[in-house]
DNA sequence: GTGAAAGCGCTAACAA
DNA sequence: TTGTTAGCGCTTTCAC
């Protein structure tokens, strides 16, 4: 492999007949050093391409300029969508991330957290992966605070752990929309998941519920567990209540499924049905009609939790813990 | 903010009363160093949870034990498993991976790998933007690889470069279902795309109009603008082509939302129309009946992938192309 | 305005 | 078996 290697400080200095250091500086733009001779060094620089050795500032610095991301699960269309947003936004802020997939796994969580504290980045973006909640352990978190890592939290949180947060309005955008749903005289409303175990969930759950009882209407929820088949199982259920009207999805791929099902059992939708889904742009389009949706900004919520990040890495002060709320919006498709 | 910095060799060394190479020996496990102190030192440096600093280590040897992974779009269900596949397999083999997201575009493709050529990782894992196969710009590549930076591309490949590669086998695929749709007595076969950019679509394409002429029928491709919508556009050519009775999608979604438009449409899926897509495991279980699909495993392309890389950058020695071949298989659900 | 030198944390050749 | 030292590429203080 013909290593044309990278050129150092150091050969730049002797190819100009000048210290380093004064090369160093001339390429930070620093004042100690004559214009002429800056523009002569960052001429020369150029025509190398030379670029700053990566590991030797972060060594000297103390600062890697990158962030360590944990995401749970990257086939999740919402979770890729805020990974997306936190590559965008790291990138114009002059980051890299290294990223890490949990897959839902309480030890490979702990073990990204654990290889990444080796001074790989300055600080840790993550969502708690359903074993680490389930199983209720933080000490990780906590630990790699005190080590001097800074982590934002986004969409799945965890209280008992020292560190800013992003995440949505799931109450209130559940509470509007059944609202919205009974104005329309749709009264008979269930609720369909696939996360129930995640707090995300069942904070939608309550909102619903609320809204619900605002009314004295009474709740159906449906929990369909990670090893039915969600097509299989709803359709039973909407067989077993006919008298059902509308339907919240909590999750990303109930509300198209939900759609489906009810046009084999012979529903108009929205007619007869309307459904609603927490579900992202690109599956809301596969169905006929399409799916409305409650949309997450993803996107923002990734730029949200960069920033929030950096701003922590600037400040040194220990700052008391941030939340940032990113609101839902409805984006009106055919289904609602 | 507390910080209860990492410990370091040198203050090891200084608890210890022993001198920083012995501690560095001791920890690495080298024979130089008596059982005893071994034992002693590893223990403490245990206690103190010391872990070597990454850029420290990486300054020295040379080695970032980092992959540089460049993915045109996470929100590809396909490109995201790949993306799982390979992050999956370099934490086995000990690597981290610093992810960029080209977003198709050129321009971000160049300054990813520009960014990341600072001794920021080892080697690149990447599939070429559509922009950039659109300009058929690939100095950029060649430069990085000139600069010792091996890099393995999968999915979408480049000629002119020399680099691994690990593909999938795009024209036998649809060459092998389209025989087995004419056996079936299948024979009015359309084939629908929305990526034709890119020459994945043109090789299915191919392959399928390879085993249309092997029997002597006609071919009929319908291709689908990113502009469109896609579900009318579909809608359209199938209501002028009422005599279509098998379907072949080259991309993810399609697939679904042609069930969804034959249905629509009043056919019975498969009875009067068989429908067949390149698409991930979770898309095709949305529609009633269920996709049947041309599975690429990803993962495994991934996986590939990094064993590629690892293995160019262990041996220096400037070895030929290699290219790997992951076959698809057919997985059946209900549309065919 | 420029250069010498120390040091970030680590490894490894060489000395003792 | 253990310690001393140089050096990876860079920034920065201090001396000239």
């Amino acid at each position: 492999m013909m290593k044309k290697k990278k050129i150092t400080l150091k050969e730049l200095a002797k190819n100009l007949n000048v210290s380093i250091s004064t090369v160093s500086k001339a390429l930070n733009d620093s004042h100690e050093i004559s214009k002429a001779t800056k523009r002569k060094i960052q001429k020369v620089a150029k025509q190398y391409n030379y670029t700053p050795n990566k590991p030797a500032s972060s060594l000297k610095s103390g600062k890697t300029k990158t962030i360590g991301v944990i995401i749970p699960n990257i086939l999740d269309r919402f979770l890729a969508k805020v990974l997306y947003g936190i590559e965008r936004e790291a990138n114009n802020m002059g980051y890299n991330i290294i990223t890490c997939i949990s897959n839902e796994s309480l030890e490979k969580e702990k073990q990204s957290i654990q290889l990444l504290s080796d001074g790989s980045v300055d600080g840790f973006i993550l969502a708690p992966s359903e074993d680490t909640l389930l199983k209720n352990e933080y000490e990780h978190f906590n630990d790699i605070i005190k080590q001097g890592y800074p982590i934002v939290m986004f969409d799945r949180t965890v209280t008992d752990v020292l560190c800013d947060e992003v995440i949505i309005n799931n109450f209130v955008s559940t509470f509007d929309i059944t609202k919205e749903f009974i104005a329309q005289k749709k009264c008979k409303i269930a609720f369909i998941s696939s996360i129930t175990e995640l707090k995300i969930s069942k904070l939608r759950e309550d909102g619903y519920k609320s809204a619900l009882a605002k009314h004295g209407l009474d709740s159906l929820s449906l929990k369909i567990k990670k090893e039915e088949d969600k097509q299989v199982t709803l359709k039973l259920f909407m067989e077993k209540h006919p008298e059902i009207n509308a339907i919240i999805s909590a999750d990303d791929t109930l509300g198209t499924i939900a759609i489906n099902v009810a046009l084999s059992l012979g529903y108009k939708v929205p007619k007869d049905i309307s459904i609603v889904g927490f579900a992202s742009e690109s599956v809301s389009n596969l169905s006929i009609p399409k799916l409305t949706i409650i949309k997450q900004h993803a996107k923002d919520i990734g730029k949200n939790a960069v920033n929030l990040l950096i701003n922590k890495l600037q400040k040194e002060t220990s700052s008391k813990k941030e939340v940032i709320i990113v609101k839902t919006s409805l984006i009106r498709k055919g289904s609602f």
